[in-house]
DNA sequence: ATGTCC
């Protein structure tokens, strides 16, 4: 058999791109690694697989604890973890969410093409960072009362509609329709709701961004013809997350947990792994405060849309319908979600957590909206500012092996300090433009030097190895041509 | 990721 070291863990090869941990002492199941060799090499260099085995020691864990493609180390659990939990007798972790609650991606297709936006670059991204709010602290597009900020905790993307921010056709387009039912408004604190209330759409920092991009690869014709996509078409990428309001949250019960569920906290390996007994009732409050969460974070990501419409717009003295910028799909980084799947041959209700993992349902899931229940739903994967993303759609294959779900980006190689040991945002930045035609905008030099190309790692390998393992398939490849940033 | 410390 096949097998490799990392320290005190050994990886045994199952088959192509698939390793596992196998179950022994505390452990509840095995843990599998979804790897190519090249990618193992950058996986073992830090604390990703001592996280993905603690994981397996979360009650109810089913199947396997998974670590996706472009897994690394997170807080107490991988950032491209997935890690599924019985929701009657398992738990509910937040530090399996994550942080920045559904922090996630959009893609907004448009009928213009690469040609109708050379020569209006310099414009665009000047347009685009001025309309945008971005960067550490406040400031959003709109300015929330204690009402509104409810409102939009309780109801997501429906309130978006509302108040004239969003079309029906938005709502259609994005993962739970942009409206998580299961919200509880009430079990999140004061604090992170005054947190967010004035970040309600806003940018933020770090990895988020907006980029405008083009399409320069199909690779699969008939589904890139369902998704909307063509050669040389432009279309418009949006990362962003819950801000203070979704870190504020997980704090808040990170902290109850320690106070409250003390006992289950000193039965896991790593404190940063804290999770609440599910039934308890404070695994129903984390859960409701997480979807209220999630759907501010939506709403959050829909602003920044209508802003970016708006500037389009002015810049290109067209109404944004004309320019068909439609939305072509919404999905979340950051969640836990009560799901459906086979385990064992028996069907269980589970939270399946994804941190650092997007959805990928294959066609024929209930969940799907209308539009790609014959197709399996769009999955968009960014890689870094000088390398563009992937658009790829739910594999057959992701049922079987990861409760649905494959990798959501290219994932980091280096820290953040090392970055800025290594680049200057300045040269960065010059370089793009100069040799790349890119062009970047940025609130701080600092973070652009902290999310060079450089420090990640190759999306195209990333995503190679979800096509070949059948959980999600390449449709189609872009190219950034602007991008704005915190 | 994050008003990078209550």
């Amino acid at each position: 058999m096949e097998t490799r070291e990392f320290g005190d863990i050994e990886l045994r090869r199952v088959r192509e791109h698939v390793w596992e941990i196998p179950q022994e002492g505390e452990m509840n199941a095995p843990a599998r690694v979804l790897a190519s060799e090249a990618l193992l090499d950058h996986i073992g260099d830090d604390k990703t697989l001592e996280q993905l085995r603690n994981a397996t020691h979360l009650p109810g864990i089913a199947n396997h604890a998974i670590c996706m493609p472009d897994g690394h180390q997170g807080y107490g659990f991988p950032v491209g973890g997935v890690g599924a939990t019985d929701t009657t007798d398992g738990c509910i972790s937040p530090g399996a969410v994550g942080y920045d609650i559904n922090c996630g991606v959009r893609m907004m297709t448009t009928n213009l093409t690469y040609e109708d936006l050379r020569g209006h670059e310099e414009e665009l991204v000047d347009a685009l960072f001025e309309a945008v709010p971005s960067g550490l602290g406040g400031g959003g597009v709109v300015k929330g009362d204690a009402e509104t900020i409810e409102d939009i905790l309780a109801r997501g993307m429906r309130w978006a509609v509302d108040a004239g921010y969003a079309t029906d056709d938005d709502l259609a387009h994005c993962e739970d329709e942009g409206f998580r039912d299961d919200a509880r408004p009430e079990f999140v604190s004061q604090k992170a709701k005054d947190r967010g209330r004035n970040q309600i759409g806003s940018l933020g920092s770090g990895n988020h961004f907006l980029e405008v991009q083009r399409v320069t690869d199909i690779y699969r014709d008939d589904v890139a013809e369902s998704f909307g996509l063509e050669a040389d078409q432009i279309v418009v990428l949006i990362h962003c997350g819950s801000r203070g309001l979704g870190h504020q949250t997980c704090t808040d019960y990170l902290r109850r947990i320690e106070k409250e569920h003390k006992d289950l906290l000193d039965d896991l390996p790593d404190k940063e792994l804290a999770a609440a007994p599910a039934g308890s009732e404070l695994a129903e409050e984390y859960y409701g405060a997480m979807c209220a969460a999630i759907n501010f974070a939506w709403v959050n990501r829909q602003l920044i849309m209508h802003r970016t419409r708006e500037v389009f717009a002015d810049v290109f003295d067209r109404d944004w319908r004309d320019m068909e910028m439609r939305l072509l799909y919404d999905v979340a980084h950051n969640i836990a979600k009560k799901e459906v799947h086979e385990v064992d041959g028996e069907e269980r209700e589970l939270y399946v957590h994804r941190k650092g993992a997007t959805r990928a349902f294959p066609a024929g899931r209930p969940e799907l909206p209308p539009a790609y229940a014959d197709v399996g739903q769009p999955v968009i994967i960014p890689g870094s500012m000088g390398a563009g993303s992937y658009v790829l759609r739910g594999g057959d294959r992701s049922l079987d092996l990861t409760f649905g779900s494959t990798a959501h980006g290219a994932g980091r190689l280096m820290s953040r300090t090392k970055a800025k040991q290594e680049y200057w945002g300045e040269t960065v930045r010059d370089e793009l433009r100069e040799q790349e035609k890119i062009y970047v905008k940025a609130q701080s030099g600092a973070t652009v030097a902290e999310e060079a190309p450089g420090v990640y790692k190759d999306v195209d390998e990333v995503v190679r190895v979800s096509d070949e393992l059948g959980i999600g398939d390449k449709v189609a490849r872009t190219f950034p041509v602007c991008n704005i940033k915190g």
